[in-house]
DNA sequence: CGTCAGATTCTCT
DNA sequence: GAGAATCTGACGC
């Protein structure tokens, strides 16, 4: 149990594409009580602004969508089917509305039950939509410095084929390495 | 490997 | 009040 180095705002407010890229191999960590539950990030989702027809903010600047509007290193936090929830990571500019999507972890430790699939990843961390706005800079959940992953696979996102030329897009990265990455795979 | 239904709540009109 | 919704687990071959 290695200490930890939370990541700072700076690293997140870059573009989605480079930030789903520079997570892999990075520690999500929450912390609960006196638990620290610990899982390292293998695969991502890139949703890169109000123009990406896959990203809920080109539906338009909504009470939901606002958080991705706002400065970077906030989680965005949204119910899907009625019972999952989905970890996101604000990225970019403020008003430019930009994420990126956790889609599997490993688990580390304090961590239990399936991580591959982003509604699971969510479930076993113990995070919800009450960490909806939530700042990763400051509060109980937060990314830290993990290591490197050498070998980045590069495909099209999943379940986003209403995004007409933007369901094509290579946009989902994940760890070569990883037998966490979820099974849908469309490349 | 593929297909498919379930199951639930929030969002915006 | 309709309809969406960045999914999961089960089942069949």
């Amino acid at each position: 149990v290695k200490p930890l180095v939370r990541l700072a705002r700076s690293f997140y407010a870059r573009d989605a594409e480079t930030v789903a890229r520079a997570l892999l191999g990075s520690i999500l960590v929450h912390v609960v009580g006196d638990e620290e539950r610990r899982a390292r990030v293998v695969e991502t989702e890139a949703y890169v602004g109000a123009h990406d027809l896959a990203c809920h903010a080109s539906k338009g600047r909504t009470k939901r969508t606002e958080v991705m509007f706002g400065p970077a290193g906030h989680a965005y936090v949204y119910l899907i089917y009625g019972m999952h929830q989905m970890l996101n990571v604000v990225t970019g500019d403020v008003d430019d509305a930009q994420a990126v999507l956790i889609r599997a972890v490993e688990p580390l430790s304090l961590v239990t039950g399936k991580t591959n699939g982003p509604g699971l990843v969510a479930r076993s961390l113990g995070v919800t939509r009450e960490h909806d706005g939530a700042d990763l800079c400051a509060g109980s959940l937060f990314f830290a410095r993990g290591t490197r992953v050498r070998d980045v696979v590069v495909t099209p996102r999943i379940n986003v084929d209403y995004a007409k030329e933007w369901a094509k897009a290579p946009l989902r990265f994940y760890d070569a390495k990883s037998a966490f990455v979820s099974r849908r795979t469309s490349g």
